[in-house]
RNA sequence: GGAGAGGUGGGUGAGUGGCUGAAACCAGUUCCCUGCUAAGGAACCGUAGGCGCGAGUCUACCGAGGGUUCGAAUCCCUCCCUCUCCGCCA
């Protein structure tokens, strides 16, 4: 959510700004319901001052032994008067509340214009995509010839975009994420936390899923009103909801490995192939909540933290910055990881970071004590996947590929596979 | 699932219809005293919002939402959560 004052004070700068989202920002509407909603309050506090005074007297006038009738019968119709006026407010505030919620974030001004991924601005280029005497396969093919990846199986268990891996390759998913996990508890400071994987309502409204998003998560049956997660992004950042953290326990870096549940509505056809696009998947997630100041300084480095797990796995890779039209809704400035996928030869998605400064954390009312005010202020949040679990396999698989079928385990890998070099 | 107890400000914890936005203590901030890494004293010290150039002032908030009342932290209803005991269980 953005800033009430600056949405009151800005409004015509913020739909500007909005416009490079190609977000059109209602401003007749919402300055109209803003000057209703000012009119209506002013009228209620007046309403709500004058009922507690009388109340008042008549309280005294009691305690001193005198007849209070007259009193009463001043206040007989402030009641219905002001259980009017703060029901027309509370709508309003409602609406203008819902108008509020469904608006993205500002952008950072370091983001590029643009319309969607192709306008993407690409920082850097790590490592060689490898070169092939024999004509690489993909995943599915490699993973089905020696009966590692039954995707039928899984089609009957569930359905479409499930996996079942078997003996080595599950083993080596496993593996990922304990690697993962080593490396950023290690020697990138993270504190690993373990978390539930179905939320509630507030925590997705927290982080921005809701209520704009929920066609995208699978939502519960029965008593409870839960939500399988998206990503840890969720859970993870709503441990400090309603939170005021002091400042020496800033900054706050969580890891989390969790699965990852998601409806993929509108991506029809897409992907339809293979590991790339599944309803559920396993993802290692960072997490950090900082100084507003230390924000962007923070994204640097969580980026290079995800970065860092592609380098020691050996994985070439480009670094893009999302332009204006890519960049997601919550956040203000995105950095996307992309492996080189031999099979498709292209870079692929596989890790997102994102600085979504106080945007969640004034929806979630994370806040921080500020000690040169000693007042709470809004911390800012930052997360990025460290990595997608899934997807680094099928890229190691693809990657690490002879012209045998079989698959070269990274180095960086083989003590979590029981020093196996080859699967 | 059954029985009971409870949820109050950054923390502990009083408060059972008006004088309580809330005692006291701890933490915090400022000042005083003290010639020294101690101790003592005083003041301030919740959050959010409205109006006002401003000093200021008004409103809301005592787990959440309803209700009763001129008036609710306090009474009633529903829900959520925590703790204790019993049952069941990976």
């Amino acid at each position: 959510m953005l800033d009430p004052k600056i949405l009151r004070n800005d409004l015509q700068l913020v739909a500007e700004k909005l416009q490079r989202r190609n977000f059109d920002l209602d401003v007749e509407r919402l300055s109209q319901l803003e000057d209703k909603r000012k009119i209506l309050q002013v009228k209620t506090q007046e309403l709500q001052n004058e009922r507690n005074t009388k109340s008042k007297s008549i309280g005294k006038a009691k305690a001193a032994g005198e007849d209070i009738q007259p009193l009463l019968d001043q206040v007989a119709d402030l009641g219905e008067k002001l259980k009017q006026a703060e029901s027309e407010l509370n709508e309003l505030q409602d609406s203008l509340q819902d108008i509020f919620l469904g608006i993205p974030n500002l952008l950072d001004d370091s983001v590029a214009d643009g319309k969607d991924e192709a306008d993407n601005v690409e920082i850097l280029r790590w490592g060689e995509p490898p070169q092939f005497d024999f004509v690489p396969k993909d995943h599915v093919d490699l993973g089905q010839n020696r009966g590692w990846l039954d995707l039928e199986s899984a089609a009957k268990l569930t359905g479409s975009r499930f996996m079942v891996l078997n003996g080595p390759l599950a083993r080596l998913h496993r593996a990922l994420i304990q690697f993962m996990l080593d490396l950023h508890t290690n020697e990138h400071d993270y504190q690993e936390v373990y978390v539930p994987y179905m939320v509630n309502a507030d925590s997705l409204r927290g982080t921005g899923q809701l209520p704009k998003f929920a066609e995208d998560l699978f939502a519960l049956k029965g008593e409870h009103e839960y939500y399988l997660i998206p990503t840890a992004e969720v859970p993870v950042t709503n441990i400090v909801r309603d939170e005021i953290i002091e400042d020496d326990r800033l900054p706050l870096k969580y890891t989390a490995h969790t699965p990852c549940f998601r409806s993929e509505a509108g991506s029809y056809g897409k992907d339809t192939r293979g590991l790339i696009r599944q309803h559920q998947f396993e993802k290692v997630e960072m997490v950090q909540l900082v100084r507003p100041d230390e924000s962007y300084q923070a994204l640097e480095a969580l980026t290079q933290h995800a970065e860092t797990v592609l380098q020691r796995l050996g994985l070439a890779y480009r670094k893009v910055a999302l332009c204006a039209g890519d960049v997601g809704f919550s956040s203000a400035k995105t950095y996307d990881l992309e492996v080189w996928l031999p099979a498709q030869q292209t870079y692929r998605e596989i890790s997102s970071c994102s600085n979504f400064e106080s945007f969640q954390t004034r929806r979630m009312q994370a806040r921080w004590r500020n000690p040169e005010t000693g007042k709470p202020e809004l911390l800012h949040s930052i997360n990025g996947s460290g990595l997608a679990v899934g997807r680094t396999l099928v890229a190691i698989m693809e990657n690490f590929q002879d012209g045998d079928g079989n698959i070269h385990i990274p180095p960086a890998l083989q003590t979590y596979m029981g020093g196996k070099t080859v699967l």
